[in-house]
DNA sequence: GCATTTCATTGCGTATGCATTAAATGATGC
DNA sequence: GCATCATTTAATGCATACGCAATGAAATGC
């Protein structure tokens, strides 16, 4: 992230940004308790724009305050995995549908097709992060394309929960070859203006996912991440 | 709402319930600007709770900070009503779905069937405020009844956006005497253990109730609320 | 011992004041 | 008359201080 650009930015900006960070890199660890001034001291400011960066965090469900026993990080069980799964499915198969009917212009689909394809390049190379980000781009981009903003914001922050998690499973799992055609199918009916299909497809690819990651977290009895 | 309890309330809790109600009653007009400073003095507090209770309903996408121009009260267009809906069809007929596969006992069913005969009840009294609290019920405990925390958050919030619409809608248009119908054939779904059903029933009935709303809306141009 | 009360600690909630900064106003030059 | 820049104004962002209230420890009673 650019560090230019924070030094402009709001204490609570800056709050925001790097509490984050620090959760996804783990350095707050899911589970962990923390108190206001502690984490005011780890950033440089006062208790003030840390309060608020951490109100907001807990309205994305990142943080749980628990007053006078410390902020947590929120633990996420398999169960909050296929809640949150769940979620996704529905509103990333609505943005599919609505995305198809949409009728599209081909190059307003370039970034679609461009993640498809980094997919299969990256899954041809065996990279790992080169698939995680651009299967991120492509959820992002359905998802945009579907043109709900409401939708947009709910998965961004489930997206950014299933973020989290996938750090730990990405590396216990085959790379998911398969997946990339279901892609293609979604990309398809999209371009096609076949909202159904669009939907359906999208569905079934996400249900699957679903219950493979479940599977895997709770084999892996990987209570929390 | 008990004014009791809210006087052992911190004055955030107090922020966030009075303004909710504020923005609700219509007192703080959709699409109207203020300053922190307005607010406290008309809360008598000071800025910091008003901060930190603005900084919650903006998550909740009630409010706008628009830092030197006023906080504003986010105004509603037939467009967002239709993303608002488009949402809830999803995520109440996942609900639904969820709930009919749980294969709840009937007397964890009771709250669903009294809030049906409710609004029974109402519509023989043509009287639409108890209809309209009745369908609120009916909808929140559907939602509980799916068992997932995070489409509980989402609808909830979703439905605030929803009743400060319905306060106008209510008076334009004839009492829904048909989708009485439709909670019953949902209801049955669920205690019959027929997820499909439960899914499809529910979500044709909201997909029927989001044209209905978003087309009086734009009949009569309603375009803030 | 065990329960209960008291007390000290400390983290939080809130008020307050100052610093910052964006908007608005007026001044200056063209 | 218009555009640009300086100045003022005022609202926000933030730090700080203070008091309350909750927590845990120690002390007392049973």
């Amino acid at each position: 992230m650019n560090k230019v650009l924070r030094k402009q930015m709001s204490s609570s900006q800056r709050a925001l940004l790097e509490l984050r960070e620090k959760i996804f890199s783990g350095e707050l660890a899911p589970g962990s308790d923390h108190l206001e001034s502690e984490l005011a001291d780890q950033l440089n400011m006062s208790r003030t724009p840390v309060r608020e960066a951490v109100l907001m965090l807990e309205g994305q469900g990142l943080l749980e305050l628990r007053p006078r026993k410390g902020i947590r990080v929120v633990p996420l069980s398999p169960d909050d995995m296929q809640e949150i799964y769940d979620v996704l499915t529905e509103l990333e198969s609505l943005a599919a549908e609505c995305a198809a009917k949409a009728m599209h212009k081909e190059e307003d689909l370039r970034r679609l097709s461009n993640a498809i394809d980094d997919m299969d390049v990256a899954i041809a190379n065996n990279d790992l992060d080169a698939w995680a980000d651009a299967d991120d781009r492509f959820h992002t981009e359905l998802v945009r394309l579907g043109g709900n903003s409401r939708v947009n914001s709910i998965v961004h922050m489930m997206s950014d929960q299933v973020r989290r998690a996938r750090m730990t499973t990405l590396f216990m799992r085959p790379l998911p070859t398969k997946s990339n055609e279901d892609h293609r199918q979604v990309y398809d009916a999209i371009k096609n203006g076949d909202p159904q299909t669009a939907r359906n497809t999208h569905r079934d690819h996400r249900l699957h996912a679903k219950t493979i990651i479940v599977e895997l977290l709770k084999k892996h009895r990987l209570r929390f991440l």
